[in-house]
DNA sequence: CCGGAATAGTTGAAGCTTCAACTTTGTTCC
DNA sequence: GGAACAAAGTTGAAGCTTCAACTATTCCGG
């Protein structure tokens, strides 16, 4: 086992503000979903990623990697939102061990109605804060974490 | 209600990256903490403060402050730590109220061998794949970002 | 110095996530 | 063609977080 290679003085303190900054951040946002639509962020990201997909629907699995869950995650969340009768779910035909996921359309229109309240809340406490140059920078910086982070999951 | 201002094409695509990286990176760091070590990244930040507070004691109020935590998961996640040994509550002569939290010497020893790790899996998901300028934007970003999401909570 | 408001922290239940085991269906290859 | 293996999802239990209610103590205005 060799010496620990400490972070930097600069540089621990940009990651502990990321730390910092992201864990509150992520949380007032989901805080404000929860108390005025009713929805988790995670709950949210999937409704997002269903409504961008072709006819409003995905393969579990897929919906899983887009919305960075893991499949037994998934499911749980899914089985609450098709309870709340935001999403159905049905099976596909040419592969009987798959199943589609599909917004409805009051998933959609809570979608609608909630992605409002979070944009606004994004822009006040994200992207009005930030530099523009910082804002591609950290875009710059998380695709490329991303890409690393991947290869280890 | 007002019209929706959403967020540009590159705004979005930054956001996102920014939610996606962050969710996948902390996921993974806490997967490897809690294999390698038994703890959790929100375990593994309160042995943190504690180490860098004076006697490596403080008040829950402050840890709780500190790790971005709230009172009461700080109060199950202490109670846990106390019974892994890892951390000792005593109650505040002065205000008769008030706890502080200190860290044992296993504490320590387990943060020690846990923030080798720790610190070489941030290098190689973080550090070393952001360039140092767009690394300096990050800190600078979410510093603004923590200031602002602070008036709202 | 007393009664009401505020602060510190804990608690138990409900809700969400993780983990490991399991079922079903598809793929490979001999 | 069928045995072994892999892939897609689900499930229930255990673990962690959130929420609301609670105790105990301190602060503050009259």
């Amino acid at each position: 086992m060799s010496e620990t290679r400490w972070l930097s003085g600069p540089q621990q303190r940009d990651w502990r503000a990321f730390v910092d900054g992201s864990v509150r951040l992520l949380d007032v946002l989901d805080q404000s979903l929860k108390t005025t639509h009713g929805l988790s962020m995670a709950e949210y990201e999937i409704l997002v990623r269903l409504s961008e997909a072709p006819e409003r629907k995905l393969r579990m699995a897929q919906l899983a990697a887009e919305a960075s869950q893991s499949r037994s995650r998934l499911s749980h969340t899914c089985a609450r939102l098709e309870s709340k009768g935001l999403v159905r779910r049905e099976t596909c035909s040419s592969d009987k061990r798959g199943v589609f996921a599909q917004l409805t359309d009051e998933g959609f229109h809570t979608l609608e109605r909630a992605s409002h309240d979070h944009v606004t809340a994004v822009r006040d406490l994200f992207v009005d804060v930030t530099e523009p140059e910082d804002l591609e920078a950290i875009g710059r910086a998380f695709t490329a974490i991303i890409k690393r982070v991947d290869t280890v999951r």
